[in-house]
DNA sequence: ATATTCTATACTCAAATGATAGAGTTTATG
DNA sequence: CATAAACTCTATCATTTGAGTATAGAATAT
């Protein structure tokens, strides 16, 4: 039931493009140092998120990326819809050829019923209600010892 | 986002053996041939569910397989965590460490919430909910045109 | 001119998934 | 008690998918 990196880096880089919104277009380079993913990767998401008209491009020096509209404009499921390839809990909800017993078969209507409850969720948040949430705290149920030193971002720093 | 054929394949075997709750136990062949998965396959799928305490079996001739529970006491969400290796939209979801981000990350609160989302949904449906239903109609916005002739499910046939 | 940055496509590699095979155990029944 | 019908357990394998790398090319500010 995992999300690919696809759509997890693809949310994290267009929260760092969401950030600087309106301040010129961000290269590519600075928001792979910051995420901690490598520059080709993130060139790949690229792609379909300027097809999908929520990126727009400068080339060049001084070039790079930025949103195509307001932070308040994009949602996450907009940008999972893009990058996670096929979405849908059972591939019979987005092709229902893909199984015969698609017609008669009680589980296909659950599933649906499932894809539609995330995509409602995600479609109800948008990057800028990202921005103003706060990290929530790292103490898990699960592993409480053995902490390692706190890990700090490091700041994006901007040209100029 | 996809689920995996455990989770699936498990689901519409649990729904099965709610069929025929209280009807003696149900040989995996039968569930096999009805579901047209193969009994290997589905025998793997037993295991974890008997540790579960959701099925009980009985060996030799006349044996098979049965709820232990009735059906409304056993939820959707009962069956997916057992089969599915590892739900979370996120691997941070249920290990903390496996990402130095976490503490600082906007989006694991994000795939969090998702994730509760999607497990509040599964937990509200019941394998005698799911009884209850009727299978939804095959009109898919996508392809309309070239529908095949009409499948039937094959009745399962109860011994005696 | 040239260095910087984006664009596009192809390729590799490992892990997970989906499925099969076969040997062994239990037990109802004739 | 022999046998066949079932479950149990472990191993294996093939395919797909995911994640990431590499390489070549095009645009443009300075």
């Amino acid at each position: 039931m995992k999300l690919s990196t696809r759509s997890r880096y693809g949310t994290r880089m267009m929260l760092d493009l969401a950030r600087h919104y309106n301040e010129g277009p961000v290269p590519i380079g600075e928001i792979a140092e910051v995420e901690g993913i490598s520059v080709k990767y993130l060139e790949q998401l690229i792609i379909p998120l300027k097809k999908a008209k929520y990126i727009k491009s400068v080339r060049g020096p001084k070039g790079g990326h930025m949103l195509s509209k307001p932070p308040e404009e994009i949602s996450i499921a907009d940008i999972v819809k893009v990058l996670e390839g096929g979405f849908g809990f059972s591939p019979c909800i987005e092709d229902p050829a893909a199984c015969k017993r698609t017609s008669d078969c009680l589980t296909r209507g659950l599933w649906e019923e499932t894809t539609r409850a995330v995509l409602d969720k995600l479609d109800s948040i948008t990057l800028s209600d990202m921005l103003q949430r706060r990290p929530i705290p790292d103490q898990s149920p699960w592993k409480s010892e053995g902490r390692e030193t706190p890990w700090t971002v490091k700041p994006m720093i901007r040209r100029q």
